[in-house]
RNA sequence: GCCGGAGUGGCGGAAUGGCAGACGCGCGGGACUCAAAAUCCCGUAUCCGCAAGGGUGUGUGGGUUCGACUCCCACCUCCGGCACCA
């Protein structure tokens, strides 16, 4: 059996996507498939994480948009309604970076990469609802920043503070603490370092406890985000206790989350940045106690790692009182108090704490056990710090209760007498949106000598970015040297003011993009209500791992905002998420497998391939390569197996043709029917579960089947076969299934044409191949008819197993119907 | 250290607790060809065996079950995140 060639003659062309793939693309924009009218009923919102426009697109960054189309036309086959828009988080540094080098505008590069995009996408196969488009770097967009903004500042959510920030020099900017990796700038590697300066934040801490739990509300969420944004946010339940300054009232107050502790602290931490620090620099014992201030403070963050947890301080001079006891605690500066966390002070417990442990270690400070675990005792001499429950021990009036009860006990103690308070702390810092760069959104205020600081009024909006600017002739933010920017006037007074130079972290765009896609003309206001109203949550999000808590938590956390002021109709905006796995490739250069990067050298250009094997080549491969959510590696070979395919669906349309008149018979008729109908039901379940991996698969063989029996059915079952593969392939291969649709004779674009349906009574009718089992070992199988009973399976299985059961007793058979038979058996 | 995910042929990977290795790549053999490429057909976990057949196999060790890649416990390795967070 295989493959019989037809005669010479009716012989279609070979297949060559450099055919028909434009015609197609070409067909499909001209349709508007992907246009929906935003004002018409809801029936589906799927979205990619819009792209920064960067240029260069190489395969890895085809995997999001590939599967996302796929989805996208699925669903349309399908025969809903879907909004699947595409837009550009044109915002950001490269694009600066650019125009310094060219000696450009920004605006320019940009503007000229979305082109390319734009085109690479066409050339993928890809739709969208361009219609919607949009840019960040308009001011049709960005004026809503500046409007929301105002709204903003309104409810005391922006603010202007002073706080240590990191610094990259590079970047030539402050960054938010989301965007420093490892002691480095994310997106250049260079160490930050802490400054403390005046910046605009938002106040994300404010939603910490909901940011928190609405990931209980998103099961269709990864663990692996949700967990990172819990890690993120870093909730921790504990007491605030207010100690005395000794020889004065001033109190000292530290968070801990060990109350029950309290009765073991021998000594006081606070961090080098703590005010009481540098008031004890003048009466401190020791000579080097400012130098030792200094150098901490100067540390970044890397080098501060790179210690690698060796403890280190020094005694202030000064003595905290513990409000439970009255004992006086030395006040120690120590390299491992934060003062980003908590008060920038903590009671330090050595017994009970490794860290204080290790520093009482070091500076032989009194270590006293107060929580006796198994095999303690007050007087217990430790080797290390317990950090497990127990007895509470040497603590007064606590003294025998379990150290859990205790910790609420002594919280509600210390809050009666009025020295301390039950409290949750976060980890999570407010948003720095402040960038000191100018390719991004002004933050709309104004300084004035009179007035202060006084927003732009929401009718004076947009603040414009200027376009006088040249690139790369001084150092730092161009608007800060634009005199036409800086030279403003006050709304309040009148008077001449300077106006705000900084301007919006870009991800203050990315952090509401997809409500604007629902109303992009709405020109008047930043939403439309009806229609928001209609078209959120998104139900299907598709993008990167890599935005798993920077986008993804800014934009709940705007979205939980807009939704307090009434603006969307609940409080998450994105139902389903998926994030795709990279595509990874050796680099020459490294000697590794890793993530495609011109840097790395190892990218993978569409451009060759698209040329060679056609789009459908690429799509295919990219979506069978692997589960789309884990990391692959791309490889060449696999890309001419994709091809192979589509050459073989491509050859079929002879068989068919030859097979037109053939009668066929029963027994062929049936088989093929059931590949058939087999993998109409395989792939629309795969296809919806997101594995187009095994739809693929299943594909292929649907294939393998109609070349076995292409000369045995009748032609009217071949046919109906390869118009179902046909169908079912468009998703992966849009361009190869249309133009052969068409050759079939079809007007319609399969897009038009309906998904198919299997027939379930003709699959349910199968015979069944019956596993069977001796003393759990599979020994053979046996086909049944579907639904055999228990007592004809158990008889089919005896006979066939006799060789293995033999004279043996059977002690119980389990029948698992269709499935198996199960023989347990003795001696 | 804590949290999450993963470990299956030469490779990418399939398998609601019920025939492990679908599908593809690679490799071997064959057909076609003067030849090669392309294409098509057959084979391909491993060990014993000419074969029929049988043994062993899903990171390691235990457990639950008639039956475990799948569930439970302990451990090892890799990937990702957080990390002196009091």
């Amino acid at each position: 059996m295989g493959y019989n060639p037809p005669p010479e003659a009716v012989m279609a062309l070979p297949y060559d996507p450099q055919h028909f793939e434009a015609k197609w693309q070409e067909i499909w924009a001209r349709e508007g498939f992907a246009s929906v009218d935003t004002a018409g009923e809801k029936d589906l919102y799927m979205l990619m994480m819009f792209p920064y426009p960067s240029g260069d697109l190489h395969v890895g960054h085809g995997r999001n948009y590939i599967l996302g189309d796929c989805m996208f036309r699925l669903f349309l086959q399908q025969g809903r309604r879907v909004l699947n828009p595409m837009g550009w988080d044109a915002f950001g540094l490269p694009a600066e970076n650019a125009a310094i080098k060219n000696n450009t505008h920004p605006r320019e590069w940009t503007v000229r990469n979305i082109g390319r995009m734009k085109d690479q996408f066409r050339r993928w196969g890809i739709l969208y609802d361009w219609d919607k488009e949009l840019a960040s770097c308009e001011p049709e967009y960005y004026r809503w920043n500046q409007w929301f903004f105002n709204r903003l500042l309104d409810k005391g959510l922006a603010y202007r503070g002073s706080s240590p920030v990191n610094w990259c020099p590079s970047c030539q900017t402050v960054l938010a603490n989301e965007q420093v990796k490892d002691g480095g700038c994310e997106r250049c590697r260079t160490p930050v370092h802490q400054r403390e300066l005046e910046q605009w934040f938002f106040r994300i801490t404010e939603y910490a406890e909901r940011l928190l739990e609405g990931l209980d509300r998103l099961p269709n969420w990864s663990d692996k985000v949700k967990t990172m944004q819990r890690n993120w946010i870093g909730r921790s339940e504990g007491c605030d206790v207010r100690f005395r300054l000794e020889g004065t009232d001033e109190p000292i107050t530290i968070f801990t989350t060990r109350v029950d502790t309290i009765y073991g602290a021998t000594f006081m931490a606070i961090a080098p940045e703590h005010p009481l620090a540098e008031r004890c620099r003048a009466t401190a014992p020791d000579a080097d106690y400012g130098a030792f201030l200094d150098r901490l403070r100067n540390q970044t963050r890397l080098q501060r790692e790179a210690e690698g947890g060796e403890k280190e301080g020094r005694f202030t001079g000064a003595y905290a009182v513990n409000p439970f006891n009255g004992e006086r605690l030395p006040i120690w500066v120590a390299n491992f108090v934060l003062m980003e966390y908590g008060t920038g002070a903590i009671m330090a417990v050595p017994a009970h704490d490794e860290r204080d442990f290790a520093f009482a270690t070091r500076y032989a400070i009194p270590i006293r056990v107060v929580i006796a675990g198994a095999g303690m005792g007050a007087d217990t001499v430790l080797a290390e710090a317990y950090t497990g429950p127990g007895t509470v021990v040497n603590s007064g009036p606590f003294d025998g209760l379990a150290s859990e009860v205790s910790k609420t006990e002594m919280g509600i103690y210390a809050e009666q007498r009025g020295f301390g308070k039950r409290i949750v702390r976060y980890r999570l810092r407010d948003w720095l949106i402040s960038r000191q760069r100018y390719w991004g959104t002004p933050i709309p205020v104004v300084y004035c000598d009179r007035d202060g600081i006084v927003p732009i009024p929401d009718a004076q909006l947009p603040v414009v970015l200027p376009t006088d600017i040249r690139f790369g002739e001084v150092e730092g933010n161009p608007l800060a040297h634009s005199p036409s920017f800086l030279a403003a006037t006050c709304p309040r007074c009148g008077g001449p003011a300077r106006r705000e130079t900084d301007t919006m972290d870009t991800f203050v765009d990315s952090s509401w993009y997809y409500l604007r896609f629902v109303n992009p003309h709405v020109h008047d206001r930043m939403l439309d209500a009806e229609r928001v109203k209609g078209w959120m949550p998104v139900d299907l999000y598709i993008g990167g791992i890599e935005h798993a808590i920077l986008h993804l938590m800014y934009a709940r956390f705007f979205y939980k905002v807009m939704h307090d002021f009434g603006m969307v109709p609940n409080d998450e905006p994105f139902q389903v998420l998926f994030n795709q796995g990279m595509i990874t490739a050796f680099s020459e250069r490294t000697g590794k497998i890793e993530k495609m990067s011109k840097s790395r050298g190892n990218v993978v250009s569409p451009d060759a391939l698209i040329a060679r094997f056609g789009a459908d080549t690429e799509r295919v491969y990219t979506l069978f390569m692997g589960p789309p959510e884990k990391e692959v590696e791309w490889s060449d070979e696999g890309v001419a197996g994709a091809y192979r395919f589509l050459q073989r669906v491509w050859g079929l349309q002879d068989v068919v043709a030859a097979a037109a008149n053939q009668p066929g018979g029963p027994e062929a008729d049936e088989k093929l029917r059931v590949a058939t109908h087999r993998a109409i039901r395989k792939v629309t379940d795969d296809l919806s579960r997101y594995h187009p991996n095994t739809a693929i698969a299943a594909l292929m063989e649907l294939c393998n089947s109609i070349s076995d029996w292409q000369s045995k059915a009748s032609g009217e079952v071949v046919r109906e076969a390869y118009e179902a593969l046909l169908k079912l392939m468009h998703p992966m291969a849009p361009h190869t299934s249309e133009e052969l649709w068409q050759l079939l004779g079809h007007p319609q674009s399969l897009l038009r044409s309906g998904w198919p349906t299997y027939d379930a009574e003709l699959l349910a009718r199968q015979t069944v191949t019956v596993a069977v089992q001796v003393n759990g070992k599979m020994r053979t199988t046996v086909d049944l008819e579907p639904g055999a009973s228990a007592a004809v399976a158990t008889a089919a299985a005896r006979e066939a197993a006799a060789k293995w059961l033999g004279d043996k007793e059977v002690v119980k058979v389990i029948h698992v119907p269709d499935r198996m038979v199960s023989f347990v058996v003795k001696g």
